[in-house]
DNA sequence: GTGTATATCTCGGGG
DNA sequence: CCCCGAGGTATACAC
């Protein structure tokens, strides 16, 4: 990874036009080739940026990173302050825990959470809209689908609605329910699920992982 | 700004709880406190990082990050292979041109481009929903919601179905039609589009602005 | 502050 | 390859 620092302006030409007035700023040039350009502050995110695959051609006073694409990004070098490389190697990579996929497990092994008597028929059911998380059956027979999110909001309500509308084109499955399951809903979600008469169930993460750790398998 | 090379391990517990096994990372930390852990690779995203305002607590093998919200970053340093620090100065900041609020503009100016006669009556035209980029009138005198995005996907055509429900509900417009513009729109998008019964039209930026430069203002 | 929409979103997965 | 969905999304803006 090389580190310059240095006062320069930017330009940058491909989704959208943008221009960085001359200031003092890190270059940052990583081992797969990407350049990021950051200033003191503003979270992670640099002022402005090229991704790999590109390339970059290299004058004293000039950087022009170009990629297949057609993007641009031109920096100007009025003064380098610091340049120094470091070899960093390849990373491991960061291992997470707690997120969506988890709970859709968690829950596609104990539908009944969700509502008793539930049963599971598949998990990432396809549509031809994208797949819904679970498809399951109750015990009157309705199939019924849920999407599950860690955060319940109303962008996850329409996403519900659609798949309920594409299922329900279905005549085998129709007509079809849906329940919005989620760590926590908040008011406008929940208003808006029930007005097209879904359901909404709050569920804790940390008590289905208890679930699942307490409860040994019997079979 | 400092910057520091180290090989290190990191572990973070918030939102999510993750963990990054020892390996030689560059660890930013910018003048408003933030700190980002970067790996040499993967575009400009750090593989982990805590956001300003927080507070940093600093030994020699270990640094703790954490925050109000009760998030916390530990960082384990087994060697140190560089450290350094500049002073940036105040960034002036990114100036941008060509995003959704100035296509918006050019498609007011000419509504024409998105359908023959189409004529503007309002723009930003405010519901209690949300605000609709332009409202016009047909030909035939009926009320069209246009939604404007520069890339056209799902959810462009959700805020666009919620607009026109709410829309239909005041007796002096409905009914109202809706048209959804974009520089480009996805199959998806277009089918659930048309499926509503919704206009899709693609419009070219570059094409609306040379309209905007070659014709001079008659009045 | 919450809620909503945007982003050169980034990133990963599936067809 | 594109498209979709998720993200510790971050960020700006309205209420």
């Amino acid at each position: 990874m090389r580190l310059v620092v240095a006062r320069c302006s930017v330009t940058y030409e491909g989704r959208l036009t943008a221009y960085l007035p001359p200031a003092v700023r890190l270059l940052m040039v990583k081992a797969d080739g990407c350049v990021a350009i950051h200033a003191d502050g503003g979270a992670y995110k640099p002022l402005n940026w090229m991704n790999a695959p590109n390339h970059l051609e290299e004058a004293d006073d000039k950087w022009i990173v170009t990629n297949k694409k057609g993007e641009r990004l031109e920096i100007d070098i009025e003064e380098v302050l610091a340049d120094v490389d470091h070899d960093l190697g390849i990373d491991p990579g960061l291992q997470k825990d707690g997120v969506e996929a988890h709970l859709q497990e968690l829950l596609a092994e104990r539908p009944e959470v969700i509502e008793d008597g539930l049963a599971l028929i598949r998990r990432e059911y396809m549509t031809d809209i994208g797949p819904v998380d679970l498809l399951c059956r109750a015990t009157d027979g309705q199939v019924v689908a849920v999407e599950i999110k860690r955060r319940g909001e109303i962008d996850g309500v329409e996403q519900l609605t659609r798949y309920i509308e594409r299922l329900g084109n279905d005549a085998r499955l129709a007509p079809v329910r849906g329940i919005f399951v989620a760590q926590s809903i908040t008011p406008q979600a929940k208003v808006l699920a029930e007005s097209r008469g879904m359901g909404t169930v709050e569920v804790d993460y940390d008590d289905l992982r208890g679930l699942e750790s307490s409860v040994p398998r019997l079979f």
